[in-house]
DNA sequence: CTGAAAGCGCTTACAG
DNA sequence: CTGAAAGCGCTTACAG
């Protein structure tokens, strides 16, 4: 059917190793016949199998990228630059949407296995899970798995995360400085990533408002579970004043719960987003947002796995540092 | 370094013939040899090689998808869904963003014939071009290729197509129930979606408005640009009092020009966005939407391939009803 | 029920 | 500069 280096190896009256050399560019070759061949190949629109060629090469270039939702706002971006990074690199990807529930993970794992990628990415603090580092010892345990925003300890894993903890601790000081009274947490899922933004605020309440009642919720991920807590939330204390959302998209439904219950923001009530997405410029106010630098994260990731592959050692563990960009959904600082 | 269907053998004192068969669950094993090689297999981890197996069977289980950026909103739903029904089914998806560009396309179809893909899945009317035609025609004319909100005619190639046009002609019949006066339309850039768009909305003017000087107009794609169309439009049109944009994400932008420029929504100028995208419930005020029903498009295109891949027929060409979802950026139809 | 053999499409020493 | 041969890891008739 497809036409394979035997059959132009035929028509041009030589072996198939010397069209091999021709197809990988390779010397040894006399400039008639290359050219002769060359032709050949073009006329006939001739593609090698990869497939062979890796079997032989013991290479696939493939790379797989794991993450449980693609459509998930922050994650959506990493893989778009994972891809075309990737692709610059001669690599392809092999994505694969795994869910959050563990159990599915192994399947994927394995599947990654059978195609013998030769580099996994992680998209996501979710997969620094025990589930996720056993299916890697497991099927993967001979190449780079390198996990955005997570880290667990094997020996061919390598983490880049960002500095989210600390970087809500400085929300709340910047809440603090702003006037705030009382500043809650709002999270959606309980994730690694999720847990040390709360540790921040905890840490941000323990400094800035020592005798605060804590409040730190895990609210549910649905558009509804997330307007109905933030709304319960306001009937229950009306005194809060600043809220941070463990992210934009979460803040942005706060946004229209709050301009429906009559508070306006930020005069009274502060929003706080994390993602810096592209919708917190779009909000009606304008959205104050920890910006966690997942480009920055997803660009390292890619750089890791290209030196990896090289045969260079990089850093097993990195923190790369957020940053506050602030907006209208935020008072000024009191000067 | 990784074990193969010889160490397995050797080990169980068979064949390889007989270790494949028990690998591939098929008859003619003894229950106690299949017993015994399965414990093998379990306990070496083994895993097949893909690449080994695809290069007999002539099969790859890889499905290709192009599209140009996976960050605009209305694809990344559809490759999500695309993504988890086909991997539910056996395939794994080798997804790449081309980009705009059309002198790159080329490439990425050479890629993916080299990786023996069985179906491309094309996403987004962009590629209803002749650029991919030739590409398909010269490197992909055998295998299924199905185009979400496209076609184009080849031998292989199949469309689904939402019928924007029409709906795009309803929304102007919604301005013109609700007492719009002058409606315009704003498209970021000429894709042949964006086209049929544009012509729905001339049909609308020619018969709700047959007098109206038609306005429709390529803003841009940038939020910049399209924010300083927008404003500009007012400025010059202060008699506008309806717009339709191409999407939900232009009209976003939209909401917070006019929000800016103190012109009331609905009341002053109606919005109308396209793709019902989950933003359009959160942005104040939420956003009536043409639903364009990517989804059904998205899961169709899946259907179709599975069904091409067993040796059915399915229609070339294929056209989705578009509906409109009213929220509160229009006002309510005169009783 | 089992195994030897050929072959999928390619690359890579090796010999000439 | 060129080709014959072996082999990558698997499956599939075919013979027994």
């Amino acid at each position: 059917m497809q036409v394979t280096i035997y059959d132009i190896a035929k028509m041009a009256n030589v072996s198939a190793s010397t069209v091999s050399r021709v197809v990988n560019n390779k010397a040894n070759v006399s400039p008639k016949t290359r050219a002769r061949i060359l032709k050949l190949l073009a006329e006939h629109n001739y593609v090698p199998n990869e497939a062979a060629r890796g079997l032989v090469t013991q290479s696939s270039h493939m790379i797989g990228v794991l993450i449980t939702d693609i459509r998930t706002t922050q994650h959506t971006q990493g893989v778009y630059y994972i891809e075309r990074e990737l692709s610059g690199h001669g690599y392809s990807c092999l994505i694969h949407n795994t869910g959050r529930d563990e159990e599915n993970w192994v399947h994927y794992v394995q599947e990654l296995s059978q195609r013998k990628i030769e580099a996994l990415i992680l998209m996501g603090s979710i997969y620094q899970s025990d589930t996720m580092r056993e299916a890697i010892q497991l099927y993967l345990p001979n190449i780079p798995v390198v996990i955005c925003n997570g880290y667990f300890n094997a020996p061919n894993a390598y983490g880049i995360v960002s500095d989210e903890q600390t970087g809500v601790t400085d929300c709340v000081a910047l809440l603090h400085e702003t006037g705030c009274r009382r500043p809650v947490f709002l999270m959606n899922q309980s994730t690694p990533s999720n847990e040390q933004k709360k540790q921040g605020f905890l840490a941000g309440l323990n400094r800035f408002y020592p005798e605060a009642e804590p409040i730190a919720l895990e609210i549910g991920n649905s558009h509804e579970d997330i307007a109905a807590a933030t709304r319960e939330l306001m009937e229950r204390y009306p005194d809060i004043d600043g809220i941070v959302y463990s992210e934009d998209d979460l803040a942005m439904i706060g946004l229209r719960v709050l301009a429906d219950l009559g508070r306006r923001v930020p005069e009274d009530v502060q929003v706080i987003g994390i993602n810096n997405s592209q919708f917190s410029r779009l909000s009606i106010p304008t959205l104050t947002s920890l910006d966690n630098m997942l480009y920055d994260v997803s660009m390292t990731a890619v750089r890791h796995i290209m030196a990896l592959l090289s045969g260079q050692r990089v850093s097993k563990k990195m923190l790369i540092c957020t940053e506050i960009v602030r907006r209208d959904s935020t008072l000024p600082t009191a000067p």
